[in-house]
RNA sequence: UCCAGCGUAGCUCAGUGGUAGAGCGGUCGGCUGUUAACCGAUUGGUCGUAGGUUCGAAUCCUACCGCUGGAGCCA
């Protein structure tokens, strides 16, 4: 009988033989021979105990240095910020070779991990193989020097493999894989909530039209408008604004639930702050109030600040370095201090209380403007707000309505230097109370008649809300812009690559 | 969509009506256990696009496009 870890090298093996015949019967000899997926990988190399021989390392060459019996050459893998120094020996067969290579080349390196004598790095890799695998042009367009995040911006094929896009698609990643932890430890149900929907479900936000329609010859009804019945779903779709009302679907059978996807806004937006394409967490919980509600989202904000801040230390550092030099100390300052929590009259009394001249005006039943949250969370608290019960004009349908019957059991999470970064709310439970939200809103509780079946049939108090993945991640590594912290960004004008 | 600013070499920028510039990068050579290496040479331009004013426009005017900051909408 074999152990189990016996059982599992085997497999490893096993994997191991087949995915190199597989690539050998692809591409014949031309591979390398060291061509592994299980190359060891710079981020693992780096953080060797001992020297270890006989390793592969491969990736793409940041930068190369002649010596006068050798050249240095910086690998860069992606797994880590760091990039590992090998060492090229005159005596390597190809050595002239090696000598043209150029940044952004890739290569595969065969050699022995081995105590740096240098400053600057513990180890490094003394190479007795190194194969060429794609050359770069001298076009490349990336230096070793630093480059403005708007020039990467038109590169965005090749800006991950710059120091900055590396470090914030790893958070970006990790901030993603925190957020299942969160919700999938306490508990909450991971719902796909549907991309291509037929409500308009906040009336918030200009939408994507989905059709199959043929916009040469559209069918279209005797009054010469477009017959939407005769399209793919045989009614006007779009792409969604929110999972919210489908999210609410399961709540009311799973309890809690969460989504985490994406979401599509067709506003002609030209901020930092905003971005056509997004992604949204939106938890929902059954039997839970706005207390609850607030609590939870301030409990996510703290658990992904404290996560990102423990698991990718070295990404963060660069942060802090060259984006904001003082984004690990509001981060911390944040983890240890109560969020502030006031009600949206209290918010009011404050900002009128303070003397400060404001370009838009304060009072009751007017939204609270950037300038008034800025005042808030920047100058007056210095950290995050909680703002909750909200004027009932100035918020959606669905919200709870309070017993003053003026406000409802909305809530904002503002933090600084961001605004808005959370918003939520309960849910109205009361069927009667629903449609008539509904038709102040000049809404028709006809075309919503699953959603309001939900307070029909076993309705009970529920909470929610929506978290902007993009503006989380802007606020843990400090990037201001929130096109560079999507990979491939979608903004009014502009869906390149 | 509104307000303001910007657009000159691959990148960062100087050049305010009279011959198109620098640093970095690239290329070539030298030096060197180097670290955003160093030294020398060299390469590099439809001055965002289209009109207009002028003897003459990178420079002044108009429109459009793009980017940046702010506002609205929101996550």
């Amino acid at each position: 009988m074999l152990c189990r870890a016996q059982k599992t090298s085997r497999r490893r093996q096993d994997r191991h033989q087949r995915t190199r015949r597989y690539f050998q019967h692809r591409l014949g000899n031309q591979i390398p021979r060291m061509f592994r997926l299980t190359a060891t990988t710079v981020k693992d190399a780096m953080q060797s105990s001992a020297p270890r021989s006989d390793i592969v390392v491969q990736g793409w060459v940041r930068t190369r240095r002649d010596s006068k019996t050798f050249s240095f050459l910086e690998l860069n893998d992606g797994s880590s910020l760091r990039s590992l120094q090998v060492i090229a020996k005159d005596s390597l067969p190809n050595y002239g070779e090696v000598q043209k290579i150029t940044t952004g080349a890739s290569i595969a390196v065969h050699g022995d991990l081995v105590a740096s004598p240098g400053k600057g790095q513990r180890w490094e890799l003394v190479a007795d193989r190194i194969d060429i695998v794609g050359r770069a042009e001298d076009s490349y367009p990336l230096q070793k020097k630093g480059h403005t995040p708007e020039f990467l911006r038109e590169i965005a094929h090749l800006r991950p493999r710059s120091n900055l896009f590396g470090c914030v698609f790893r958070v970006r990643s990790r901030l993603a894989f925190a957020i299942h932890t969160f919700f999938q430890e306490r508990g909450f149900v991971y719902v796909h909530t549907p991309i291509i929907t037929a409500s308009d479900c906040e009336g918030a936000g200009e939408l994507f039209r989905v059709t199959a329609i043929d916009p040469a010859s559209p069918p279209r009804r005797a009054d010469g408008s477009i017959d939407y019945t005769k399209d793919f779903f045989a009614r006007c779709t779009y792409l969604t604004v929110s999972g919210q009302l489908e999210a609410e679907a399961f709540a009311c059978a799973l309890s809690k639930v969460y989504t985490f996807g994406p979401t599509f806004r067709a506003e002609n937006s030209n901020t930092s702050r905003h971005a056509s394409e997004f992604w949204m967490i939106e938890p929902e919980m059954a039997f839970c109030d706005l207390q609850g509600n607030m609590d939870l989202a301030e409990e996510l904000v703290k658990y992904l600040i404290r996560d990102v801040r423990e698991n990718c230390a070295e990404d963060m550092e660069l942060f802090a370095k060259f984006v904001d030099r003082e984004l690990l100390a509001r981060l911390d300052f944040v983890l240890d201090r109560q969020f502030q929590r006031v009600t949206y009259t209290e918010a009011v009394e404050l900002l009128e209380k303070s003397g400060q001249k404001f370009e838009f005006p304060i009072g009751s039943g007017l939204n609270l403007q950037s300038e008034h949250e800025r005042w808030l969370t920047e100058k007056h608290f210095k950290s995050p707000v909680t703002i909750f019960n909200y004027p009932k004009q100035i918020k959606p349908f669905y919200m709870r309505l309070n017993d003053d019957g003026k406000t409802v059991t909305a809530m904002d999470l503002l933090v600084p230097g961001i605004g808005e970064i959370v918003g939520g709310s309960q849910r109205e439970e009361r069927l009667e109370v629903l449609e008539q939200n509904m038709r102040r809103h000049k809404m028709n509780p006809a075309e919503y008649k699953w959603y309001l079946d939900l307070r029909r049939y076993g309705s009970v108090p529920h909470s929610g809300f929506g978290l902007g993945f993009e503006r989380m991640l802007m606020f843990v590594t400090g990037v201001s812009n929130i096109r560079d912290v999507i990979p491939f960004a979608r903004t009014p004008g502009s869906a390149e690559f």
